[in-house]
DNA sequence: TCATTCTCTCAATAATTATTTAGATATTGA
DNA sequence: TCAATATCTAAATAATTATTGAGAGAATGA
């Protein structure tokens, strides 16, 4: 991950309808979903919009796509988040682990199986 | 960690300068640096600017400020930066750990004493 | 107190980014 | 081939964000 790719990926993030198609795609894994069914999930967004914000996603690295007959299917590119994530934490401690170990408590809970109360 | 925090903290994080300033506290650690040892690390950067883009970062949750004598010292906020990276991942493999693993061992890499190479 | 240092605030301008509207392209099945 | 479906592209406008330059406020030491 060079600082650009970071950039473009970030600037990718800060826009409520980008952010939330991420967040979607991760839940939905690597199967994806298509453009119209990402649509209907947000509120409000015409097909343009959402081929907008797809594409900017697409370009930032974030999104994969496919072509599945008439849809087009998105799914997260779990690769580019996860160098983010190395990008902007890297050499967070210094050696002293205990600086940075919630941020990596944090991620490694998310993949344990649920047990109990959902995350809040 | 909510949706509109963290739209600010990526928006915070899609420019160059601020980028780095955060990069820069995050290997800097809990000690912080001054406000003007910050600008100067950065190219070509007044005062002004300098003092925009730290509220802007400060605004966002992303670093912390305390007054040191006449300079303002300037830290990162490791606990933020957890949020944001929990936020972005969650549910990121609905039982399938593989999935995001890799994320999960990129950022465990960064606590690690260094041997040998460094990150590139 | 005065001069110096360090940092912040504000207003104007420049630059970037999002949304809308209209229309184009690709795929499928009749 | 034709109509229907799904998605993309492009141009104009609207909205947001960054930079500059001038100056103000707080802390320090002579």
């Amino acid at each position: 991950m060079h600082e650009k790719q970071a950039l473009v990926a970030f600037a990718a993030l800060s826009q409520e309808t980008r952010l939330r198609i991420i967040r979607l795609l991760v839940k939905a894994g690597p199967e994806g979903m298509s453009a119209g069914t990402i649509g209907e999930a947000m509120d409000s967004a015409s097909s343009s919009r959402m081929s907008f914000h797809l594409s900017h996603l697409e370009q930032a690295g974030l999104v994969e796509s496919r072509r599945e007959g008439r849809s087009i299917i998105y799914s997260a590119a779990l690769a580019t988040l996860s160098g983010l994530v190395e990008f902007l934490m890297r050499d967070c401690c210094q050696g002293h682990p205990e600086v940075c170990n919630p941020a990596v408590a944090a991620l490694s809970s998310c993949c344990e199986p649920k047990k109990g109360a959902p995350h809040v």
